[in-house]
DNA sequence: CTTGACCTTCCAGTCACTGTAACCCTTATA
DNA sequence: TATAAGGGTTACAGTGACTGGAAGGTCAAG
């Protein structure tokens, strides 16, 4: 199966494909011509790796999630341990957004958003207290 | 003032300070002997980014709003279109990463993480929707 | 006079792609 | 049979916002 081909049913970019064959995630044979030859469980792996990164795992990650993919012999446990840390970093984003949110919250209700210079937003990011 | 009494007062990296003079941000002069040489003003503007920075505004954001910072005659109707895009921007991720985390627990919970290959995250990644 | 802390420039690397150029291959139509 | 469209190929550069490292210059203290 041709690039273009494995782009449309994994839902990934050409581009990105190529470049996950680049960092050797998934390497397919090659047609006479020189043509990238995808078989189904390329397709399989590249769908896996769409909806890994899609759950926000790097490409390091991914490519440790798809060597466990791969093991018939895996133990759930190491797959859960990874996910697990995944759900940990996500809550620590999130609330460096809200913390992050409710700051910049802050300073727009204080803001007069007129035709004036006085800017609350602006002398708080200048270090003035000023209220 | 030096380079590395700026990045002290500032709290930013001397690394990260002599970029911001490469993106042409904060353009200190220079004494004979070559060394960076940091006014009140230029350190103001270093503080004003590293705090700009930690709320989220990328670097273009910035310079944007550094150049409102030096203009006594800015309405403070811009800065707050500015601050109010990045918040909705926020908002927006937060929104994701909450989806994400929803989506991650309920594999997360699923899962029995024991010693067996059987693991409903590895299912759902391939595409498998076994129960 | 030497040591160590500071400063300088420049180049490469990070992450996960994306854009562009220049070229080759295949298929359908005039 | 010529050609044009729409695939495919490689290689290199750029993104954002730094960070690391090498190789060297400067300064103050002992």
């Amino acid at each position: 199966m041709n690039i273009g081909q494995a782009a449309k049913l994994s839902d990934l970019s050409v581009k990105t494909i190529r470049y996950y064959e680049d960092i050797e995630l998934v390497k397919p044979e090659r047609l006479e011509n020189g043509y990238r030859d995808y078989s189904d469980a390329d397709i399989h792996c590249l769908i896996f790796l769409q909806r890994a990164r899609g759950l926000g795992f790097t490409i390091e990650e991914c490519r440790l999630l798809l060597s466990l993919y791969e093991d018939d012999h895996r133990s759930s446990r190491d797959v859960k341990a990874i996910a697990n840390d995944k759900l940990v970093e996500i809550d620590r984003k999130i609330e460096e957004l809200e913390s992050l949110k409710n700051t910049l919250m802050t300073l727009v209700n204080n803001c007069h958003g007129d035709d004036k210079p006085d800017c609350p937003i602006i002398d708080n990011l200048s270090g003035q207290r000023a209220q």
